[in-house]
DNA sequence: CGTCTATTTGAGTTAGCTCAACCGTCGTGG
DNA sequence: CCACGACGGTTGAGCTAACTCAAATAGACG
């Protein structure tokens, strides 16, 4: 589970911040570090921590038998990665690139703070206002093209960890293509091509494959949510 | 947003429950009819109301400017629909076919219910189990074929809602093609012909377009999560 | 009985997939 | 220092699952 904690992300979760009071928690909260495709936690493990990033991307995701894997989502510093609504993780969660990261151990069963009434009420509506991002989600995932999947991708990096400058903005995808095929449902081929013709019809320039230059974010926009 | 409250909806969140508890609400309850097609709230709307299905269907839904929808969740009796953790509902709402619900109007700007603790909890639960529910729906739509899709959804709502006798499991689909079609990111043609498909494969029988008889939940099983 | 709507079925198209080749970078070992 | 393989990314060619468009069918209802 993801928790989106900062107020810029989304466009549907205005105003909302989080951030735990260290002080009050100081018994319980502890720096770590996560190195390249390490692993925080996986699906079924039993769950005794919530992390919150401090620096660096993960990324969560989920597996079909088969292999075929769905990510959920990317987590950016001041997300929360890791509730759980019984003793039980439900999703994968690993670092991309070097991750710095708050563990916050929960006792035993529960992501409640049973004792902290507060911080209860603050995990519930950033758990709300994370259904809603996951709402937007799933629009994408069901009823968007490629190109369309990935202007709203781009859209939505650059909100969140965008950097402007005088030429426009600009983005580091840390995550590797085929990580961006999982999150969008698509081949790494077609996220390469996608891209590709987003650069031909001058929208973004690529840099390199870890880099994006938005050049036009009008057309880009147009793309994501496209009237015809 | 929508969350479910019976504890045999998903394998994902056993034993989860919860039955508000009318008599301490008496105040601030009160029960509804509505009628097919019509809306319990829109997208924007003011959230002053959370609703328990009592009886009947709902389906919560997301529009797209040009008018392309994607159905995020099919509320059945014992879910609540119209969590927010702001002042407003992210998605729409309607009813299919005739449906009873209890209407619980929450303090103004919040579902987390700040006097009753208790209930606070249990909401953030539930919260957090249907991000649960919602990840296998990402799963669904981002990384499997129509067959699987269909698949999984007819055993979803056979656990949810299916009876069983003495010739296999029936469901209700009171749902139309279109809103199955929403749901799994497919048309209704492909819905149509998928169900068809399932027929002609022994799997299902289709006495009418809104009843299914499952004769083998062993091939759906297999079905719905392909081990090649 | 005619109209309207939902569903099914058919025929042809296409977006995105699969498979394969190729390229650039990087780390390793001779 | 260079050769080599591994890896991630890009590009091309052909294929196919699902889409679009169109027509047929079946109930429901006045």
């Amino acid at each position: 589970m993801y928790v989106s904690a900062a107020s810029d992300f989304s466009d549907a979760t205005p105003g909302l911040r989080f951030d735990f009071d260290s002080s009050r928690f100081a018994d319980i909260f502890q720096q770590r570090i996560f190195h390249d495709g390490q692993t925080l936690f996986r699906e079924g493990d039993k769950s005794n921590c919530v992390y919150q990033i401090v620096e660096g991307v993960v990324r969560t995701s989920k597996l079909l038998v088969n292999g075929r894997r769905q990510i959920l989502a990317f987590g950016y510093p001041g997300d929360l990665v890791g509730l759980s609504h019984d003793c039980r993780y439900h999703n994968d969660c690993e670092a991309i690139g070097e991750v710095k990261v708050k563990v916050l151990r929960t006792n035993a069963c529960s992501a409640c703070f049973d004792d902290d009434q507060e911080t209860a009420q603050q995990l519930m509506r950033l758990a709300a206002s994370e259904v809603c991002n996951m709402q937007d989600h799933f629009l994408m995932l069901g009823r968007k093209s490629a190109a369309e999947k990935m202007a709203s991708f781009l859209l939505t990096v650059a909100h969140r960890a965008g950097r402007k400058d005088e030429k426009g903005i600009v983005l580091d995808l840390p995550m590797c293509r085929s990580d961006i095929a999982d999150f969008l449902g698509l081949t790494i081929e077609t996220v390469s091509r996608t891209l590709t013709k987003l650069r031909k019809e001058r929208m973004i320039h690529l840099p390199d494959p870890h880099s994006v230059r938005i050049t036009s974010i009008e057309k880009l926009r147009n793309l994501a949510d496209r009237q015809d």
